[in-house]
DNA sequence: AGAGCAGGTAAAGATTACGTAAAGGGCTGC
DNA sequence: GCAGCCCTTTACGTAATCTTTACCTGCTCT
């Protein structure tokens, strides 16, 4: 449940705001001068703040260069529509986004959670696990070019991996062997080419002492399939 | 020197993006349909991709979903201006943020760069400067600059020392040569270039005489990898 | 059944990526 | 200016890798 500040005048804006983020399980704090937002930034930690740029008290992008001083929480700026001057020096000063008045409460939705998923997907480098592809026995991970087969640790060349990967992300699904060929090998395949089926060979044999069964399929005439399971 | 890649049809846009890009220093990419754009992203390690929705071949939101498969690049979308519900779609979809076109290049910039900070500061918790990396027998201390091996002190030059803390670092995961390059030498790798090459070399022969066993493994066709341990 | 194609794979050949010695070149400090 | 350090380039050797060749097997269609 992120929590969001609001800074900006507008009430009513901020009542608004304050609906659409409930929808999505935002936790919800405004401010409506600059003073009183800046204090609250300092003293919570946000996931993100919305700035108003036309703010009293103390004006958005002071806000913005005061809360750079210390703080790195995301900010969004808001502000009246084409004022391109605004915006860049909101961006320059540390601002990661901007959106013009009026705007669609969805695209703010959309934008604030876009900045949430990237802090989120960044701040923890070892999240790569969504990358590791298991299947069928098979444990292939892009991050170290590693592959090991029930355990065993199966060496491959970057080609191999790649038409591996390539296979196993689509596990169940047909590969045409030219899309291999241009994705992995950078060219077309010709007539009569067979240097992609070396490499399809060359990976089953390394992997065949450490599997039981058939994990790529020939599809003859039409390309290979990595035959998922589990 | 982060790397961007354009993926937009209309040629002299992205050469006028090229012109801006190249004033702050960044490498610079451009592809001129969906399908290559996808292709390159894919194989580069790209800090950011420009994405315009309304491409040949394929178009911008699938590029973006087939991107979303695996990669965690970040996506800046560009469109015609008004629509609202394609940015929407594509904020959803995954990207982390969008501009109508015509816009003004300067905020261009200023959202890549906007971007480019925040994935860095979410990625290095504030106090990697006095952050001292111990791995398989190798204590490194960003500080001072002081390796040692084992509990002999071993001299590095500036360039070694960042390239073995960049490994270090991310030990266990394939770092390519290209990223260390850009990141190190500040430049993009090039067909003959064989530096990187020298200055790993030059870090393993410094590091042998106190070492049991191989710290950098060389991924053939990929990068090197730190070998973790303990 | 037989022709003809698609694919499997061993072996040979071609190519590329990498390791490293040595030379070149740019700074810096004296 | 030159000595020293460091980064880059050049050059060459080598091993890993990729492609081609050649020969086989087996499926498919008639």
């Amino acid at each position: 449940m992120p929590a969001i500040l609001m800074i900006d005048d507008d009430t009513g804006l901020c009542e608004l705001v304050a609906e659409y983020l409930a929808l999505d399980g935002f936790s919800f704090d405004a401010a409506h001068d600059g003073k009183a937002g800046l204090t609250l930034a300092q003293q919570t930690a946000y996931d993100l703040i919305l700035l108003d740029v036309m703010l009293p008290v103390m004006d958005g992008l002071a806000v913005l260069k005061a809360l750079r001083e210390g703080h790195y929480c995301p900010v969004l700026m808001l502000t009246a529509r084409g004022d391109d001057v605004d915006r860049i020096v909101g961006l320059e000063l540390g601002a990661d986004d901007y959106l013009a008045k009026p705007f669609n409460p969805r695209e703010l939705v959309a934008r604030i959670k876009a900045i949430i998923r990237r802090v989120e997907l960044t701040r923890t480098p070892q999240d790569n696990s969504h990358n590791i592809l298991k299947q069928n026995g098979l444990v292939l991970n892009p991050h170290n070019r590693q592959l090991s087969c029930n355990g065993q640790p199966v060496s491959l060349t970057a080609t191999e991996f790649q038409l591996l990967e390539m296979l196993m992300r689509r596990a169940g699904e047909l590969v045409s062997k030219d899309e291999l060929s241009r994705e992995v090998l950078g060219k077309r395949l010709q007539m009569y080419d067979r240097s992609l089926d070396m490499h399809i060979s060359n990976i089953r044999k390394k992997i065949a002492p450490f599997a039981s069964d058939e994990k790529i399929q020939t599809l003859r005439g039409s390309g290979y399939l990595f035959v998922g399971g589990e």
